[in-house]
DNA sequence: AAAATAAAGGTCAGTTAAAGTCAAAAAACC
DNA sequence: GGTTTTTTGACTTTAACTGACCTTTATTTT
């Protein structure tokens, strides 16, 4: 018997493949709709759609607010290399690490120059500096991943 | 389901577009046109048309009352833009504040679309999930100032 | 002139409607 | 039998929205 989760996951995907790579819901309707707890929705997205499957979520609280789920399309060779380091990637990343990454990026002509430039800003020690050293790779590393797929969608809907 | 608050935003904005930079309104008007009570528009004024965001907003009382929201600086360069907005911005900042802020860069050609995703993929509660949320909103800001520095210094050198 | 009235905008605390968190209970899987 | 995954729900946080009450300014009345 398919379990509950499974069947979430199936909807959204279902969702994102009819609307061109993106879906929104609003958690609290999908969750009536499969008649499941809001919080099981969370679960799935976080277990189920992370950047490493090549998700990006957003969302926004308050009155009104929403989830996006998108998928990457995986059809270019930017995609498919940045795809494939973030795989590769782990889950720490220092500002070293970070430095290297990026300026292979800018040489392989997958990445511009002037947006590699504004990541390794924020994902220098500098601006990470207030969080405790025990965590700040671990948050690089969520942030590296992040932005690696803002970029991947946004040059993609372009 | 758009939000009120989108609408009325919008609206403000066109409002400026038209009329070089200027818009000036009635409150209970512009209230009535969207049918709200009026604080909401001093809600929407208070969060979206900050000083730090590029906006000066003055208002008159009593019989005859208006409220006028002039673009700051629409006729200087990126740079100053920025450093205006930089000067401005205070030690916190939320992920929404983010947003703002960034969607103002991109409608007012400040920074580049695809810049400014990347940016707020790397500002959002998705990537600074693990920091604790007292300290959160420090981390956001110091790392918006700072790619907005590398950003500004990058353009400059070309 | 002074007082009263009307017509604006300002403030702020409270309500509603969303999503997020986290840990405990239950189920599934070795 | 123990471990991992799923499910649940009580509690938290955030953003939008509302309304009652306050302050300021202009106009009208006396």
């Amino acid at each position: 018997m398919a379990r509950l989760s499974d069947v979430i996951e199936q909807l959204i995907k279902e969702l994102i493949e009819e609307n061109n790579g993106c879906a929104e819901i609003t958690r609290s309707e999908l969750a009536e709709q499969v008649n499941c707890v809001p919080s099981q929705i969370t679960y799935v997205l976080s277990t189920r759609f992370t950047n490493g499957q090549g998700y990006l979520v957003e969302s926004r609280r308050g009155g009104g607010g929403w989830i996006r789920i998108r998928r990457i399309s995986n059809s270019t060779t930017a995609e498919h290399y940045i795809m494939h380091a973030l795989n590769a990637m782990g889950e720490q990343l220092s500002q070293q690490q970070a430095e290297v990454y990026l300026k292979n990026f800018v040489d392989y002509d997958v990445i511009p120059r002037p947006v590699a430039r504004v990541m390794k800003g924020g994902l220098s020690d500098q601006a990470l500096n207030r969080i405790d050293t025990g965590l700040r790779d671990f948050v690089r590393m969520d942030m590296m991943k992040n932005m690696l797929m803002c970029f991947i969608l946004g040059s993609a809907s372009k």
